[in-house]
DNA sequence: TCAATATGTAACAATTTAGTTACGCAAATA
DNA sequence: TATTTGCGTAACTAAATTGTTACATATTGA
């Protein structure tokens, strides 16, 4: 069953999770001891992020080193980009400075 | 209760809604004769996706025309706006034009 | 080898989700 | 006015979600 990425970033808990994840790599006990919550959820929490990719886990040892991989949010982020041009001004901003500067395509 | 955003977008059949809504407004019932599922289903989907703000509803007498409101995204948006750096060429090139152009700030 | 550690999973319960049909009501129309 | 139309909602059901505790298993270390 792979689970739909949408689905896997509806929950609070997971989003914090890839946040978590982002930037290092955890065994899953270390991941569960920054929540109020027992090592069992997180380790489902873990395993469905597994599961639609946006985790991936590294075995080592006895331990499982988890980090994220944002790369499954593309699916996310093509569909918000249809609706860019109610973003931020930032993005806006970042746009415009595309149409003015497009020499690479 | 204010329903969430990341919640809302989780359900395939509400982000067909969204995506039905976005460039024009439609009545309920029209909504619903597009999908394969009864109205009173139908209905509630829309109902959640008011709630967050994701479409807004103009009520012209026995019709209630909805239609999206992307600007709701953006919480989404900002959240995978982290891991920007492993969009598509496209958009990294988007950034790329920025920061040879960025007088602006 | 034996105990501690890291982790998955089964079994269970409570809650939420998502659909259905039946019904109610206001607005439009014949 | 009587009927049709557009739509919300209640009542119900089935399934999925999310958490818990208890237990099994493999790895590490004393």
């Amino acid at each position: 069953m792979p689970q739909d990425v949408f689905q896997a970033i509806a929950d609070p808990t997971r989003r914090e999770i890839i946040d978590m994840l982002a930037g290092q790599s955890m065994p899953v006990n270390d991941v569960a001891a920054n929540f109020d919550m027992s090592r069992p959820a997180i380790s489902r929490h873990i395993k469905i992020l597994n599961e639609c990719g946006l985790v991936v886990i590294r075995k080592e040892g006895r331990k499982r080193y988890c980090h994220a991989d944002p790369q499954k949010l593309q699916e996310v982020i093509e569909w918000t980009y249809r609706y860019r041009k109610f973003w931020n001004e930032k993005l806006d901003a970042l746009e415009a400075a595309l149409g003015e500067n497009d020499q690479s395509q």
